[in-house]
DNA sequence: ACTCGTTAAATCGTATACGATTCGTAATTT
DNA sequence: AAATTACGAATCGTATACGATTTAACGAGT
C-alpha cells in the first residue's frame, strides 16, 4: 500500500484547513462550482470528501441545496464537551507526562503569552490540549477526541474574539500543568474539567448573544 | 429541512445492513461495478457511501484498488475496546436506570437464552449494550460508542461461531443486571470492564488463530 | 512444476453531461 | 407596502464516459 493520494483527500485537507483558519463558519454553504475552480478539481472527489465530513457531523447535507456549515445545539454543545473532557481525564489518567513533555507543554503557555495576533491563538489553545493527551497510548482514544475536538471548532473560533478568552485559559492552562508538575493527577483532571465547564459556559453564552 | 433522502444513505444503509448480517467480512474489497448491478444505482454515490466508511474507519481505501475491509491490528482492538469500556461506564454511571429499563435488560437476557440460530445471537448482544447506556442523556456519547462498536462487528461475527462466546457473555451480562438491579453501580461498572476485557481477549485469541 | 513476461479484461478514480430542484429577481396582485 | 407568482439562472445529485492502474490468464523458458 502506497503513497498515493487520491484527490478526496486533498480536498479534506483544503476544508480542514479553512475550518482551521476561520475561513469557513456556521450557515455557510459549501458552493460546489466555487470549490472546484478555486481547486482545479471536479465536483466529484469534492463531494466525497464533504460526504465524509458530513459523517463525521461536521457540517450537515442538505438534500438538493448542498453542504452547509450547521449550527449545533445548546445540547451538543454540552454533549461534545462533557465526552471531550472525560476522554481528556483518561487520556490524561492513563499517560505518565516525563520532564520534556511537561517543558513543552510550558512552551506552549510561553508562545501563547507573546503571540501578537488574535488568529494565533486558536493553534495553541489546539496544541495545549493535544499536548496534553500526547502521551496517551490509547490512539483510538485520541482520535475520537481529534474529531469531538473539530466539530468544536466554528465555536472557539468565535471566542476568539473575546479579548478574555485566552487570557483565562491562559490562567487555567498554567493551574493544569502545575498540578501534573507535582503529580497531582487528581487535582489536574479536575482542573481540566473545570476548563472545559469554563469553555461550556462561554460557548453557550455565544450562542445566546447570536440568537438575540 | 425535508426527508429527503439521498442515494448515498440508502447505499450506506445498505453496507451497514451487510456488515450486520456479516456478509461483509475481513479481507473482502468492494467491487463498485457488482454493487451498483446488485442496488440499481450508479457508482457515484456508492463512492460517496463507502468515502464516508473510510472516514469512520470501518473499510480502507487502497488508491487504485478499491474500498477494502482491511483487519484491525491487535493494537487497535485493545484501544477500541478500552475506550468502549470506559465510555460505557460513562454512560452507566450517568443512567439511572428504571424498573422498566431493567426488566427492559432481563428480556434481552430471556431471549438470548432462547434463540435457535446462532446468527440471531449478535442482535442480542448489541442490544444489550446498547440498552444498558440507551438512559444515558449525553447523546454524542452515544453516538461515538455505536461508531465504536460498529468497527468491531467484523470480528464480533467470528466470536459467534465459537458455541461458548454466547453463554458466557449471557452469564457475564446477567450479573451486570443484577449488579444494577442492586443500584450497585461500581459493581456494574468494574463488571462491565471485566466483560469488555473477556471480548477483547476472546478477539485476539482468534486473531491469533487466523494468523496462525 | 515454477517463474517471468506479455496481453487483454476488469476495475478504479475522476471529469463531464444532464435532468431536477432551488434561488434570486422582476412583475403582478392584494 | 407587503405578499404572491412567474421565470431564468444557478446549483445539486446522479449517471455515464474515459484514461490510468490493477488483475487474471496464457504462453514461453527453465
Amino acid at each position: 500500500m502506497g503513497h498515493v493520494s487520491v484527490l478526496r483527500d486533498k480536498i479534506k485537507e483544503h476544508l480542514l484547513l479553512q475550518i482551521r483558519e476561520g475561513q469557513l463558519g456556521i450557515g455557510k454553504t459549501i458552493n460546489l462550482a466555487a470549490l472546484s475552480r478555486a481547486t482545479g478539481i471536479s465536483v466529484t472527489p469534492i463531494r466525497e470528501a464533504l460526504s465524509q465530513l458530513e459523517h463525521a457531523r461536521i457540517i450537515k447535507a442538505v438534500p438538493n441545496r448542498g453542504f452547509v456549515v450547521s449550527p449545533l445545539s445548546k445540547s451538543e454543545v454540552k454533549d461534545i464537551i462533557s465526552t471531550i473532557a472525560q476522554l481528556e481525564i483518561m487520556a490524561l489518567d492513563a499517560s505518565h507526562l516525563n520532564t520534556d513533555e511537561i517543558s513543552a507543554l510550558k512552551n506552549i503557555l510561553v508562545r501563547m503569552e507573546t503571540f501578537h495576533h488574535i488568529s494565533e491563538g486558536l493553534p495553541f489553545h489546539l496544541e495545549f490540549h493535544s499536548k496534553l493527551v500526547q502521551a496517551c497510548q490509547n490512539k483510538v482514544l485520541l482520535q475520537v477526541l481529534d474529531d469531538l475536538r473539530l466539530r468544536l471548532s466554528f465555536y472557539e473560533h468565535q471566542l476568539l474574539n473575546k479579548p478574555q478568552f485566552l487570557e483565562s485559559m491562559l490562567r487555567q492552562n498554567r493551574s493544569i500543568v502545575d498540578a501534573i508538575e507535582e503529580d497531582n493527577i487528581p487535582t489536574a483532571a479536575l482542573l481540566l474539567k473545570m476548563n472545559w465547564m469554563a469553555i461550556l459556559e462561554l460557548m453557550i453564552a455565544q450562542m445566546d448573544v447570536k440568537k438575540g
